[in-house]
DNA sequence: TTGAAAGCGCTAACAG
DNA sequence: CTGTTAGCGCTTTCAA
């Protein structure tokens, strides 16, 4: 039962030494090698197992060139969007065996590279990324490519010839959107888009647009209006609409952000949600029932895209020549105050 | 220029045969020790950064045991008060060289006392640690601790003779918000904690106690409502309060949940915050200001705790036998609508 | 059925 | 100034 005093985690010579066998006898009944005589085994298990034997995972990974590690590089951790996609993959990942290490990009370009850096400095055997709002350019992407380090995107992708994905149908929600406006009596629909070259952001518009067409509506530009995202941009934009001639009857923000941003402006002009201006927005279900009016949104199946980007990601490593594959998850729309003028709780 | 192929990683090895010198050589070249003649040196250099040389943590790990690895253990992820806490944590970490290693013990026990084991198979060189709801016998502490790996906690703690921690000052915090009822002129201030054998719930009640007491104001034991911190109980608890023959005019929740709950039930009731009610909660700056009325509350100094927590923690590995200190950090109190009669916005 | 030895990438003591 | 060697913990030939 010695262990060397300083160590704090017992190794095979440590069991070896205290058995009198050797280091490979050792090796081999832990790994249940049929060579090995049954009574040694049991009696190697045993020990192994009163002592805490826990194989050291450098020395395994250096052994095999593989560390078990997966690199996460999210936009922003304090949101609850990428911390719940966070938990998907987590989950995938523990039942392969597999450590996520996490990082943020906080939606600069620059942090993500930074970000790619470190992790590849620690050896993940791959990385599962978001880009940044930032992100325009994917040499550093492209790198990765180039000496086949596993990668797998999801939501903001970039390279999906090359790189497997999982998105969620972006057109569709914001069509679905769309439709349940005109459903309920609303024609002026304004869109609050962000960024042209965010993959999010061109196909929500797209999805506006057609759903306006499937209405019957005719599209007015200036009822498309654009912000980067931020709060405060988002309530310039939010102002803007609301200063037009004829301003519109009902928003919807690329989200949550955009649409609580909207919120705050549409109130501070003392407009009522819904019965002056209705409102949805692309959030989580939290916050979506802890504002004033509830609001109408998207919701993303998170968890499910922190899963599905985990299982492409081992996809890729037990078969890295397959052809990369896009996964499109579908969205809610869940229907609450802020978007129905006659609203009967149930 | 060559690197075998398979290899991801260009390696000390790779470097010494393009320059045909030994291992050794480069290694000191690349440490730039003094012995290595300045022109060698510098080819050295100059090829290890053409090949992208970045140094194997694994072959560092092994040979130093120290992966410059940390473990944190959070209740859950995706809630911004733990993940700001994260954010805090990682700068701190960066700036040392370490990574950190994210695990959730979903508020149970089970899964905290699985993420210790897990972490502790990663070598991770110490844990970061705040205690999951259920957390209420420490063995699995214990056996850290007598194995000396570093070990802090932060906000929901433990023995604390022993492991260094951060907390925020709770007493103080709940103090606070007593006083500022009293000064707003309500008289019947309720108060929904959380289980006892959370330090912060305890702190809180003896705030509130003695914010009572230095008010003039009784105590009600009706007024001091329980429950277990969960969305659908603290519900319940704020039902209590208001079905009480004489019902508070104010209340405190010990967090943002229950805070909201409340929120929820009082509007549900048709009851208006805070004219019929007040209402103040422990929160995060974004949550509170989206709600409707803008919601009272103590924001924690969530980034400043990691970094905190960060520091003790690297001051335990390097003077393992200091005594452990107590950090002690402030809220403040962040006045908005819910609890102020006659609010004059600036 | 078991042991010895090599090697994964790196540093450091020891030799030249 | 530079090379050789041993060893961190482990698996895996190769020998016995």
């Amino acid at each position: 039962m010695t262990m060397e005093k300083g160590k704090r985690h017992v190794s095979l010579k440590d069991l070896a030494k205290e058995i009198g066998v050797s280091i490979s006898t050792v090796s081999r009944a832990l790994n249940n090698h049929p060579d090995i005589s049954p009574e040694v085994t049991l009696k190697i298990q045993k020990l192994a197992a009163e002592m805490n034997y826990t194989p050291n995972p450098l020395a395994m990974g250096l052994l095999k060139q593989a560390t078990r590690m997966i690199g996460v590089i999210v936009p922003d951790l304090v949101t609850h969007f990428y911390s719940s996609i966070i938990s998907g993959i987590e989950q995938i990942a523990e039942e392969k065996g597999y450590y996520i290490l996490i990082a943020s990009s906080n939606e600069t370009l620059q942090k993500e590279i930074k970000a790619i850096e470190n992790l590849m400095k620690t050896r993940v055997e791959g990385l599962i990324v978001c880009l940044s709002q930032e992100t325009q350019s994917y040499e550093h992407f492209d790198r990765l490519i180039k000496n086949s380090i596993p990668l797998v995107f999801f939501d903001r992708v970039c390279r999906t010839d090359e790189v497997p994905s999982v998105v969620v149908d972006n057109v569709d929600a914001a069509q679905k959107i769309t439709k349940h406006f005109y459903k309920n009596g609303f024609r002026r629909i304004a869109y609050i888009a962000g960024p042209d070259h965010l993959n999010i952001s061109q196909e929500r518009t797209r999805g506006y647009l057609s759903g306006l067409k499937s209405c019957g509506l005719d599209f007015y530009p200036e009822l498309l209006e654009k912000c980067n995202l931020s709060t405060k941009d988002a309530i310039k934009a939010t102002g803007r609409l609301l200063n037009l001639p004829k301003p519109p009857d009902a928003i919807f923000g690329i989200n949550d952000t955009v649409a609580f941003a909207a919120m705050k402006e549409i109130k501070s002009r003392g407009l009522r949600i819904p019965e002056d201006i209705a409102l949805v927005g692309f959030t989580d279900e939290f916050h979506s029932t802890v504002v004033d009016p509830a609001l109408t949104s998207i919701t993303h199946p998170t968890f499910e895209i922190g899963q599905e980007a985990a299982r492409l990601f081992f996809n890729r490593i037990e078969n890295p020549e397959a052809n990369p594959v896009q996964v499109i998850l579908n969205t809610k729309l869940v229907v609450r105050k802020s978007s129905v003028k006659f609203y009967l709780s149930h």
